[in-house]
DNA sequence: GTCTATACCCGGATAGAC
DNA sequence: GTCTATCCGGGTATAGAC
């Protein structure tokens, strides 16, 4: 199912035009793309006048604010629902990036929108800035929910594996965006080898008899990091300001 | 020095105009940003009318594209000159970084302008788009020069490294815009710090006595990436479309 | 509270005179 | 080669009907 509001029951009338706008938007950035679909469109498209779209959305931005808050809803409860099935990391990680790529699957279009912001550190529609702070808080964590299920991770591995994975996501989909493969075939096979390289790679790094050796890499990686503001100290989200 | 165009002496008399005119448009864009410098600034700043500004440049895009162009020239010349003095492959990749941090110091703004269409494929301006095919196959280019000084490197590694370090030149300019510490001195650490694991990765992936184990691996990395068309068989370009 | 109609304004782009 | 005038689309604001 495409990611769609339904229209919880007993509320103001107004909800229901509310949810009728917001899928009527959601059907348009689909099929023209972020720009294409204008606010005229969006009002036509869901009969009404440009301004009653502007009575429910302060603005088009807006309308994709809330896209980002049920996209993340609904990714976390797919994984929360298949976790129970999966047995081992490699396993939890392809799962909790093909469902990502399940429920975005018809919004390539739309995602572009999502990309043009992340070079405008003040825009408050980019993945980076203050302005998403709580979305990007929410997606970090259905990642480290995943992450958590795995029993013996060092525990530098665990801080640093949960905003690893939402930027390698964020990579993910800006190739899907760019892949024209037939039903993004190639999108899915990358993201499951890089998953099985990724679960494989951790487990090297996990080895008791390893660590040693890797302890101190892994050391300079995480101070490289932390130097860098991109691992903070303690707080589990990446830095506040883009 | 700035990534400014001087006017090559003896041509036509336009040319002038169109420099002074190119360099009012980067002044531009670096003070307000991409979006903000508006084309009617353009030309007043650079004391022309709004249509004489669109004889010589047949889009605000077309502005930025010659700001690529001579960036990447800028670049090239700046490698160039430094690499004589590096004597190994950390030296060398700190090298390509920090010449083009600096090249772009001031033009964080800009490259907001860069980035924005990162998402979308088939933008004249996206980094991964046709439109920019010979740019990115000439930063590339840079990038192989610069791997190419390097001696004892497995071939697979040799063919992997440009488009890779490409890629996270990108992640770093990217980081490089939302980085707002004092002359960007983070962006610089950070860079430092990359080339220097990352100088350490290759020299361990390359060591003679480990092919065995590690061969197998890359190979298993390679083939991922030649299956997602990241790298292409036999070229040395990204894949054409983005 | 819900919705229509219309107007505002900006900014990229163009036409055509000089 | 440079100007003025104009078009056009689209985000946004608002006055006011019901």
């Amino acid at each position: 199912m495409l990611n769609q509001i339904t229209p919880v029951a007993g509320l103001r009338k107004g909800d229901k035009t509310r949810t009728r706008l917001f899928n009527a938007a959601l059907e348009l950035f689909r099929r023209k793309g972020f720009d294409a679909a204008t606010m005229r469109d969006i009002a036509s498209e869901s009969h009404l006048a440009l301004g009653a779209a502007y009575y429910y959305f302060p603005s088009k931005d807006a309308i994709v604010m809330d896209y980002y808050n049920s996209s993340i809803l609904e990714h976390e409860k797919r994984v929360q629902a298949g976790l129970a099935q999966a047995t081992n990391l490699r396993e939890r990680l392809t799962l909790v990036m093909q469902t990502k790529l399940d429920l975005l699957r018809e919004d390539r279009p739309l995602l572009q929108g999502l990309f043009r912001f992340a070079g405008s550190p003040h825009h408050p529609l980019s993945v980076f800035s203050s302005g998403t702070l709580e979305q990007r808080q929410k997606s970090i964590a259905i990642f480290r929910a995943v992450v958590d299920e795995e029993e013996h991770l060092p525990e530098d591995l665990r801080e640093l594996l949960p905003p690893a994975l939402w930027v390698l996501h964020l990579a993910i989909l800006l190739y899907f965006v760019h892949d024209d493969s037939p039903g993004q075939e190639r999108t899915r096979r990358l993201a499951e080898g890089a998953m099985a390289l990724l679960a494989q790679l951790v487990t090297v790094v996990s080895t008791p008899l390893l660590q040693p050796i890797l302890k101190p890499v892994r050391g300079r990686v995480l101070d490289l990091l932390r130097e860098a503001k991109l691992l903070p100290d303690g707080r589990p989200e990446l830095r506040q300001e883009g």
